[in-house]
RNA sequence: GCGAAAGUGGCGGAAUUGGCAGACGCACCAGACUUAGGAUCUGGCGGAGCAAUCCAUGGGGGUUCGAGUCCCCCCUUUCGCACCA
């Protein structure tokens, strides 16, 4: 009875010894000197947001990352795995509202409970590197950046229309606007608003960012189109037309320069500023223009720009096209984007699909300037390909498309009315946040001179910690007079800190160069250091970050390369997004009640199973479904390997001296299966990622050793081969449930931590089968396996399979026209 | 509308290079053990059929000795982009 107790496996008995142990011994986890002479492996999962709770998704990303770091461990790397806390952002704010916390606490007691959550799961991370965004050793070098970043112009202040989400009472990037509403209030609208700003020049690397993408081979080709749409790279041409009758010019971007004898009108964006000169002029028309103005506006707000009906008024004015000297009535469209190019175009409704809408609904004239080529029969308008000649287009009639927009380019930049361009959709990043919990912009407003950057020896400038937070609009820093009221740094007379705090997306973009070297005081780093470890070798996250953090993350590696801080374009070689965690076919989440609690896993299955499970139940790429029953079943498999293992330990221990004899019988037979499974694992880590078949792999060795108990119990397999089977077992599984291998490591009496151990090699030779099932097909039906002795030649397997008795009687009588014999797979014969 | 990915038993999924479809797990069924239990072990488990066999990887065509895998057309789902001139 006792006996029956103590065998049995129970991890919250096993998972809590180890986990102390493994607190105790912070060495086992941690990076060694870049000197150590190993090669380095940089293992990275996306830090969270320290909401206090985790949730599956998190259990998912970090059970595939420490799987990884476990595996490189054993390879011999010296592995990096670090793990930290974005720890600014709103939702402190709005829990210091509720609850009366101050955000620092509140942040803080988060971080802790969650901390203890990954300590629970057996996560190995390396803590002394730990990096926490809201605090002033981290913050302090993002003020540090800004200032850098203000020296080479890369930081300036404008004054822009603002998303302004009223529920954050904050402005927003373009990037968190989603379908017009916030990307944290999903049914709140964004509004407009007017103020300034400061704005990061990721622009300036826009066509870096751009080609930067064609060598991330290591990166999805999803997250590189997305990043490739964002920064939407465009390359046309800007040509001025004149407007009639005064001395302004209309600049309009298009690429299809070659299209323009076929422009029929002028089209402004309704904000473009020479609409405000007209309408100052004529109050009628600023009525209708508001009206565009409005229907932009709803539309943008409702997200489907896409889909806003073409409106557009008429200005009475006229524009001359430079290139032949004709009059075009200029229009002002709510379907042109102030934001895009010069906020005009030219119209040309005879080749471009929106133009020809709007033509045919206003009764604006459709030209054709661009014939298909001779083979291509489709000709009606619009006709939008550039495989065309170009007609009615006066000197230019009979060009190809191509050329003709070359040309016409030279002649623009000859006749001084236009040139070449390329356009980016991509945006100056907005850091500006009207809030409280986040960095403080290192900057002084003088009244004497003007902006004035904090002096270094002054930082970090830090946030007060006694602060009201209220949900008035204006920022929090504003009503702390001790932080505002400064003397200039300049002129020593009274001037005022500035009192925006920046994007949280400026912590995020460079915390892994912090990770390498987290204790720096007097720089963001050590670039020595750095550059051992850099680029990261293997990145995990969500790919909901494909564009936000990961382009300001690109962005911020290449401004630190020119600042000379590190030498690497790019900040990770390769990345991995994993498929969301879902339940009953849908997103976990509070308002669908289909949240599992990691913590009740926990208590009832244990980490390891937990773990082992979000690593089984899909590949890692795809989305997982949670089922709890499996979760149950992979506690069972885990509850075999303790069986088995705890059983044979005292056969395994007394074996360490003996030296193994060849094998044969079953022995050969299972430890044929184990190097065969030790190959696939090994392999599944080193490419393809498939952890979920890396489970099943062993899960079908235990089930083979399992079935030979009565001779393992009978003694029929030697004790050597014995321990091998276990002890090479345990490794395989150590990556993968760490608690449960450290457990059955010192129960098998081996020594030293099983991190430490040598991931087993696969002997091929031991792993080859003796014998081979070979299919036998007909007509390319099965109809029977014959055995023949490995590497049989083709000859003597087709001799087995005519000779096979089912093989004989469906051929008999008839011929067999063609054998197919592929050596090892199959035969098939062709029988007529 | 454009682009990408996916579609395989009751469920999650496997099949890595064109070569035995359904590994492994869950659920379910039967049995064993039993101080009766949501423990463990054994066996079964795509569909039809007594069977031999036949059918089967979203649907339809094709290439091939052989197709879940390659090609063409279509359907569905998910994701990304969408007046970007």
């Amino acid at each position: 009875m006792a006996e029956e107790i103590e065998k049995r496996y129970d991890p919250s008995a096993i998972e809590p010894k180890w986990q102390q142990k493994w607190a105790a011994d912070p060495a086992l986890y941690a990076a060694e000197p870049i000197d150590c002479g190993k090669p380095k492996y940089y293992v990275l999962e996306m830090l969270p947001y320290p909401s206090g709770q985790l949730h599956m998704g998190h259990v998912r990303n970090y059970s595939i990352g420490d799987a990884l770091a476990r595996h490189m461990w054993m390879r011999g790397y010296n592995v990096l795995h670090p793990m930290g806390w974005d720890a600014f952002g709103l939702p402190a704010e709005n829990a210091a509202l509720k609850n009366n916390t101050p955000p620092r606490e509140w942040t803080l007691s988060n971080i802790a409970a969650m901390k203890r959550q990954m300590e629970r799961l057996g996560l190995g991370y390396d803590w002394a590197t730990e990096v926490t965004t809201c605090l002033p050793d981290y913050y302090r070098w993002n003020q540090w950046f800004f200032l850098r970043m203000y020296e080479k112009d890369l930081v300036y202040r404008k004054k822009s229309k603002v998303n302004w989400c009223p529920e954050c009472a904050t402005v927003l990037a373009n990037e968190q606007v989603v379908d017009g509403c916030c990307w944290r209030h999903e049914t709140t609208l964004v509004e407009q608003r007017d103020l300034v700003q400061w704005f990061f020049r990721i622009t300036a690397y826009a066509q870096e960012l751009l080609e930067g993408l064609d060598k991330l081979e290591g990166w999805p080709e999803k997250v590189r189109t997305m990043q490739r749409n964002w920064i939407g790279r465009s390359e046309g041409t800007e040509v001025d037309f004149k407007v009639r009758g005064s001395g302004e010019t209309i600049r309009v971007f298009t690429t299809r320069v070659d299209t323009i004898f076929g422009a029929t009108s002028v089209q402004l964006a309704p904000q473009h500023a020479l609409v405000d000169a007209f309408t100052a002029a004529d109050p009628a028309l600023k009525v209708l223009v508001d009206e565009l103005i409005e229907q932009q506006k709803k539309a943008r707000e409702a997200g489907d720009l896409g889909a806003i009906e073409k409106h557009g008024v008429a200005t009475g004015r006229v524009a001359i096209n430079p290139y032949n000297g004709q009059p075009v009535p200029i229009w002002v469209a709510n379907y042109i984007l102030a934001d895009y190019g010069t906020g005009a175009i030219m119209s040309v409704p005879g080749h471009d699909e929106r133009d020809f809408e709007f033509a045919n609904k206003y009764g604006l004239e459709v030209r054709r300037v661009i014939a298909p080529l001779p083979e291509s029969e489709e000709a009606a308008l619009p006709f939008t390909s550039e495989e065309g000649v170009l007609v009615n287009s006066g000197e230019f009639t009979g060009l190809s498309c191509s050329d003709a927009q070359i040309l016409m380019q030279v002649v623009a930049e000859r006749g001084r009315f236009g040139e070449p361009k390329v356009t980016f959709r991509l945006k100056d990043w907005g850091v500006s946040r009207q809030r409280y919990w986040g960095t403080p912009i290192p900057m002084i407003h003088c009244e004497t001179d003007g902006l004035v950057p904090v002096p270094d020896e002054q930082l970090p400038v830090v946030l007060p910690a006694q602060i009201e937070i209220t949900q008035q609009g204006g920022s929090p820093l504003g009503r702390v007079a001790d932080f505002v009221n400064v003397t200039c740094p300049k002129c020593g007379g009274p001037a005022r800190r500035e009192t925006d705090t920046m994007d949280t997306f400026v912590d995020s973009s460079w915390y892994f160069y912090r990770y390498t070297d987290a204790k720096n005081s007097s720089a963001p780093f050590d670039p020595a250091t750095a550059q051992y470890w850099f680029p990261i070798d293997q990145y995990i996250g969500g790919v909901e970050h494909a564009i936000l953090h990961l382009i300001y993350s690109r962005f911020w590696t290449k401004v630190m390369r020119d600042l000379g801080l590190i030498k690497n374009d790019e900040p990770a070689r390769r990345l991995f997004t994993q498929g969301m965690v879902i339940k009953d076919g849908a997103k976990m989440s509070k308002s669908k009640g289909n949240v599992v609690s990691p913590d009740d896993m926990i208590a009832k299955y244990g980490a390891d199973a937990t773990r082992m499970y979000a690593l089984f139940a899909a590949p890692p790429d795809r989305d997982l479904d949670w089922q709890e029953d499996g979760v149950a079943g992979v506690s069972r498999f885990l509850a075999r390997v303790w069986r088995l293992a705890t059983k044979y330990a005292p056969v395994a221990r007394a074996a360490r001296d003996q030296a193994a004899e060849a094998p044969t019988g079953i022995a050969l037979k299972l430890l044929r299966k184990l190097h065969q499974t030790i190959a696939k694992i090994t392999l599944d880590f080193e490419g393809r990622w498939h952890f979920n078949t890396c489970v099943a792999a062993i899960m079908e060795l235990v089930n083979e050793i399992q079935a030979a108990d009565a001779q393992l119990a009978a003694g029929e397999v030697p004790a050597p081969a014995i321990r091998e089977l276990l002890r090479t077992l345990v490794l395989l599984l150590a990556p993968l449930a760490p608690y449960l291998a450290a457990e059955l490591w010192e129960e098998l009496g081996e020594e030293g931590a099983v991190l430490r151990a040598t991931w087993p090699v696969s002997d091929p030779e031991l792993a080859k089968e003796d014998e081979l099932e070979v299919p036998v097909q007909i007509n390319g039906k099965l109809v029977s396996v014959v055995r023949v002795p490995a590497g049989s030649d083709a000859k003597t397997i087709e001799a087995a399979a005519l000779a096979e008795e089912k093989v004989q009687s469906r051929t008999t009588g008839k011929t067999v026209a063609k054998v197919i014999v592929v050596p090892g797979k199959l035969v098939n014969l062709v029988v007529k």
